[in-house]
DNA sequence: ATGCCTATTATTAATAGA
């Protein structure tokens, strides 16, 4: 009976990557090592054309990608599979020209790679156009919930949600990814309903992904959590584990950000329906 | 207030990141 077999665990992560060429041999350790079903990408820094397909693909993934030249850029990479693309960019602004959406459905679960506008210097146009971002995100976040279905909404949000989340919160007020303003904007997706899933099973504790390589960042562990995966309820309730890979930030040539990885049970199996008697009461 | 570091792009310096 498929319904007494135990749930096999999916593992989905995110990782910024700060430029997927110059990172290649950091990424495919870490595939190599965590074995993640699905891995959302950021800042390949790369166009299209420039993205390792063949390495991913000897590595054991598919992959979708939208690259751009120089900055931004977001991938989906799916274990053995090959992601279906749903979208491959944020809807509410056809003149937004970033690479900082792509979207797929994995084994059941519709995932969002994001890769959120870092907005400084603040105040100016940058922490507008995030502003911007983050209300477009807003309104198409509700518009996912509504439809009732397992999904993640994943990425590097640049966005310090508590105190809890920055070595030192007041060298951080005046900083766009600490404003209130933006601050809010997170809380909203949280107020829709959106779990951030690293959190919900740790409230309390101190967790950063990303550590600036200034200042000897790393080894003073003087780090923000800037990349978050927020589950839709339906995905929520099968959250069993969740951690950040912070050991890859101290490797040879590392990215300033760590991979962040959540465990969701599989969906389970679909009791058989059973036909109307007068032995089931129910039907 | 600025540089501190790292990556990309274009050519030894500029721009962006967070």
């Amino acid at each position: 009976m498929d319904s007494a077999a135990p749930d096999r665990a999916m593992r989905i992560a995110t990782f910024n990557v700060n430029g997927i060429n110059g990172r290649l041999p950091v990424l495919l350790r870490w595939l190599e090592e965590t074995k993640p079903d699905v891995v959302c990408l950021q800042e390949l820094k790369a166009p299209d054309a420039r993205f390792p397909t063949v390495e991913l693909e000897k590595a054991g993934y598919g992959a979708i990608w939208h690259g751009q030249r120089s900055w931004n850029g977001v991938a989906i990479l799916a274990r053995g599979r090959e992601p279906i693309e749903t979208r491959r960019d944020l809807p509410g602004d056809p003149d937004d020209q970033h690479s900082r959406y792509i979207e797929a459905a994995v084994n059941g679960v519709l995932v969002g790679c994001l890769y959120l506008p870092n907005g400084n210097p603040a105040p100016g146009p940058k922490l507008d156009y995030k502003l911007l971002w983050l209300e477009r995100l807003a309104t198409y976040a509700a518009e996912l919930l509504g439809h009732g279905i397992p999904v993640a909404l994943v990425g590097d949000y640049n966005v310090i949600p508590t105190n809890l989340d920055v070595y030192k919160p007041e060298r951080w007020q005046k900083d766009a990814l600490f404003l209130p303003e933006v601050r809010r904007a997170f809380q909203v997706l949280l107020r829709q309903g959106w779990i951030d899933a690293v959190r919900s099973l740790y409230p309390d504790e101190t967790i950063y992904t990303f550590w600036d390589y200034l200042r000897n960042a790393w080894g003073r562990n003087a780090g923000l959590r800037l990349d978050h995966l927020l589950l839709s309820p339906p995905l929520a309730t099968r959250l069993v584990a969740a951690g950040v890979d912070c050991e890859v930030r101290g490797w040879d040539r590392a990215s300033d950000h760590a991979p962040v990885w959540i465990e969701v049970s599989d969906a389970p199996s679909r009791r058989p329906r059973r036909s109307r008697s007068k032995d089931n009461p129910d039907g």
